[in-house]
DNA sequence: ATTAAAACTAAGGGATTTACTTAGAGATGT
DNA sequence: ACATCTCTAAGTAAATCCCTTAGTTTTAAT
């Protein structure tokens, strides 16, 4: 193998990118070409060094993961994308591979020996899931085979409207009905309409859960 | 230097652990002894092997690892901890403070050089803090000294009752306070009144912000 | 052992907010 | 042009918030 597979790295935790990196310089077939901590200097560094593979958090200040893979997948599709979470639930893995992602590994039980397997077959452009990551995508797919109506049909009705985005956002920043209503200068019986329109979309039982599902999403900060 | 220095590594994410082992390897005065993804296990290979120092993690499954350093602090005094958060607030510093930590670094900005620095300080039984953990630190003091009440009045004050953390715990759930009443079998003005017990404390100025708060420190999920 | 201080319990009562339903106006698309 | 989606909003009943007061029990301290 002549031409090394080139990573860049991009986690907001110096530590990690530096441990990842270190990790990686064992494998003679993998070079370390970059590391970013955000969104935008993921972006500038995939301009100019243009990696074979890059390897995304996707809970990261600014942007989220899932907005950089999907700028790396329209402007860079010859770039695979693999994404190393600290999240394993539904919504996480579906934006990810939606937004263009090639390859899904927890950093729970992800070893050594399965991130370069990982690298080395997304580099080809080839798909990558750990075992965890399958069986979710699995259940994925089968949930929506179930379902009496169709896949587009669940997307639409699980997917908010920017209004309802933003009054969501708004929720996890922590104000009220009253609050929100100030802000964007409508009545608060149309917030609370929005509210409710989003608590059905997901079947959320509390004001509670939908917070806790925004912050999930990137949508608020934890 | 005769003896290295024996590290036990608690992280919930193997390939943190072994990204930092890696690191590690690379300082021939320390040594690598172990790694726990738990609490559970990270007591339990403390007892077999009892390292010289402990970097761990704040959130992980089960019991958080302010927990964990309590009992390694009461247990095993000999033990200096040293916490690697990516969590870099006042309530977790604080906690981990409390707990017994000797050493606190943020996951973020922590470089390879500074994580050595900070094994070999806490090893020999001093303290290590990165700047912006002592910047925060100081802040912390600052507060206290301005307000009218002694430090140990705040500490006490910040720090939630067992009734209170279970409560709390339930509203991350996403019960409302009748539900939470019912499973406790106490009135709703009861619960009322702990709820707002814990808002002022912390100045919550709303649930959501109390429930983030939470989350935050491992009471729920996100 | 006595006292003081927290912690847990609970209620009153008015102000505010939210839950759930129904509904119209304007944009979008096919 | 006809259905659908989105954003808007109100009525009403139920829930929660806010602030205060207060009894009982547990815990810590002198």
């Amino acid at each position: 193998m002549k031409t090394k597979i080139r990573v860049l790295l991009v986690d907001d935790h110096q530590i990690i990118r530096d441990g990842l990196s270190n990790m990686l310089q064992e494998a003679d077939d993998i070079e370390v070409c970059g590391g970013a901590a955000d969104t935008a200097r993921a972006l500038e560094m995939v301009k100019k060094i243009s990696p074979d593979v890059l390897i995304t958090d996707l809970s990261m200040p600014g942007r989220s993961g899932i907005e950089l893979i999907r700028s790396i997948h329209e402007k860079h599709p010859g770039i695979n994308v693999l994404v190393l979470s600290m999240y394993v639930t539904e919504d996480y893995i579906f934006n990810a591979l939606k937004a263009g992602a090639k390859g899904y590994l927890p950093k729970q039980d992800t070893t050594k020996a399965e991130l370069l397997k990982a690298i080395r077959t997304v580099a080809r452009g080839e798909e990558f899931f750990s075992d965890t990551i399958a069986q979710v995508i699995s259940k994925l797919y089968s949930h929506s085979v179930k379902a009496t109506t169709t896949p587009e049909a669940i997307a639409r009705k699980a997917s908010l409207t920017s209004r309802e985005t933003e009054i969501l956002r708004l929720y996890t920043e922590g104000l009220s009905n009253t609050e929100i209503a100030e802000q964007l200068n409508i009545s608060i019986r149309t917030v609370e309409t929005h509210k409710n329109n989003i608590m059905q979309k997901y079947n959320f039982k509390s004001t509670v859960d939908m917070v806790k599902f925004a912050i999930r999403n990137n949508l608020g900060e934890a």
